[in-house]
DNA sequence: ACAGTTGTACGATGGTTGTCGAAAGAGAGG
DNA sequence: CCTCTCTTTCGACAACCATCGTACAACTGT
């Protein structure tokens, strides 16, 4: 008996997904790295990340993504494997990832074209 | 003396906007329907938003899109003018407020080109 | 000066959220 | 069977948030 059935692991259709649900999903920073993390890579499992909470404060984000349509995950054994809903988020929502990941990945490490060079980052 | 004298108005610079803060200030109905007015209008006076709240809430997430960087306002004799913020976003974030506005469009009225027509919305 | 319009400030309230610790379930390996 | 690892669930807590009513301030027009 998989570890699945101790909870259903719900995932929205590709066509119920809520752009207000996303949108509130990702605008924290934990889980932002977590999705930022899967675009680099594909699959990762749960304790793979790098983030700075507790495992059951992860739990609650990866809980979040999820049922906003972000994420899926699938059991192996004893892991949680993780990936990124691109498709799915593609069709519905063409470009939104790839400029909300990017806004945020400019943001975290600004472009050195900008005058005085890189400096240290405030 | 301008009513603007009785509290600031602050506006962020176009640099200090943070991408987190702006999907925050997105993933709520109403000033998701605030934006989407503003991207149709170009500018509009605050009490002219189709928008259903109380006058006081209506202020609140005006404040809520100024702080982050989404909206303008000036003011102008006993109105206060709203634009948004196109260029300081596109500047920053290229391409994030069409991929998130265009998104929730195409939520609302989703394409009529899916089986069945287009029913009644759930 | 007076009343009407427009929008804000304040306080309250019920709901949501991010965080954690402790306990426990499920699998892997000895 | 026992232990270890990985992850979840539960309960709790402080902080935040969307909402509203009431009161008020600034401007407009008469």
């Amino acid at each position: 008996m998989p570890r699945s059935q101790r909870r259903a692991l719900t995932h929205p259709e590709a066509d119920e997904l809520d752009v207000l649900d996303i949108l509130h999903a990702l605008s924290d920073p934990t889980r932002m790295t977590i999705v930022q993390t899967l675009r680099a890579d594909p699959e990762r499992a749960c304790g793979t990340f790098p983030v700075d909470v507790a495992p059951s404060t992860l739990t609650h984000h990866f809980r979040v993504l999820r049922e906003a349509g972000v994420i899926r995950q699938r059991e192996d054994g004893n892991r949680r494997w993780t990936t990124l809903r691109r498709d799915d988020l593609e069709a519905r929502f063409p470009g939104l990832l790839d400029a909300v990941v990017t806004a945020y990945e400019r943001q975290a490490s600004p472009p050195v074209s900008a005058a005085g060079g890189p400096g240290q980052p405030h």
